[in-house]
DNA sequence: AAAATAGTTGACTATTTGGTCCACTTTGAT
DNA sequence: ATCAAAGTGGACCAAATAGTCAACTATTTT
């Protein structure tokens, strides 16, 4: 099978790590290899572009992450200690990417599809696609709450996607201020939002 | 005083344009210069450099929004108004400019806020301070609807955040999927978010 | 051991990009 | 009308960038 290599990983590692602690726009195939310790020839022989390999790196991770999501967000776990418990989550990712590069970096799908949302059709599509799967572990939450009782949500969808904004919002905000403390608030945050019953302001 | 232009305002109108469309790091001098109708000698006379441009750019339009957020937010409007007006202003904006350019942009500097972060350190503080004053007028009218007994928010500064971050999340995400749709349930979610009194769930 | 497969290397090109320079032009003030 | 201030044009440069290619090397299969 000839020579066996993990540059193609390396480079999916590289291009990860500079787009998120810079942006798509700003990190270029020459630090990529450079950062990979590839040389330019053999990323094309892996990848036909930035794009292309972004795409591949995405997906990579999300195979990761999707794992670790599945956990979070178990059926066995009661719906709102799920929340919270990726409420959690999120804040140890960032802090632990805050000791490790110095910055809050937020939500990196998040920040590229901003970024790139008028370009790169294909790298678009899948950041759309795995946005929309993140979402579905909160409707799926907040259809269970409901349905224990816990919160009034009819419209599980339209709740999910309202959390969802407001945690993107939030992390965005912490990458785009470079403070930890604003994900303080997310599960505060989740509470009102959800209208948590016990939680809930006294009835006038 | 020798000869006048508007070379200048053609620059920043230039860059706002096609930072928004597109993205920071993807807009080159050369094409501001083009749109522009500037040659890069003149360029160079009015600004150093990209991000230079960027921050008189922001800040020029910053001066016209703020004038009419000033006038969506007058005090003389119940509070509870102020922020479904401001509803209905954002997505006036995004459909004008979807209507113009084919796709839904979202906030210009929430995704420049985002996309360089971690660069342009002028820049980026120039971003932070304009978002922190427009949650100021979220902040207001939170604490107004407070005072006047029609939610519960007795930190209208953390009520301010949690709602900022959800409609930064909400233009977001109607740029990243290109759909105006998502603007819809901005005034849903703000009543939800604050429990606006009227519109709770039945208590069970 | 040979052959085929898989991956590497570095030198190379063409283009784009940021940035400079300075002679030139237009305009308002005197 | 003239002079100085304000702005323009465009040629020019060096560096950065994307992308190519063919010769080379390492590994597995037969």
């Amino acid at each position: 099978m000839g020579r066996v290599s993990d540059a193609k990983e390396r480079l999916m590692g590289a291009v990860r790590e500079l787009i998120w602690e810079g942006s798509y726009g700003s990190t270029t195939i020459d630090q990529i290899c450079e950062k990979a310790g590839v040389k330019k020839g053999s990323f094309y022989y892996f990848f036909d572009s930035k794009a292309d390999l972004a795409v591949a790196a995405i997906d990579e991770e999300w195979g990761r992450r999707r794992t670790e999501l599945d956990s979070l967000f178990s059926p066995t776990i009661p719906p709102i200690e799920r929340l919270r418990g990726y409420c959690d989550y999120c804040y140890r990712v960032q802090a632990e990417i805050r000791s490790k590069c110095g910055c809050v970096l937020g939500c990196p799908l998040f920040s590229l599809g901003s970024e790139i949302s008028t370009q790169e059709d294909r790298l678009q599509k899948r950041i759309q696609e795995i946005l929309d799967q993140k979402r579905k572990y909160l409707e799926s939450a907040i259809r269970d709450a409901h349905a224990a009782g816990v919160i009034h949500a009819p419209d599980p969808a339209a709740k999910a996607r309202t959390l969802f904004a407001y945690y993107q919002g939030l992390l965005t905000e912490a990458r785009i201020h470079d403070k930890l403390e604003i994900l303080g608030d997310a599960v505060r945050g989740t509470y009102e939002l959800l209208g948590v019953k016990g939680t809930e302001p006294v009835p006038a």
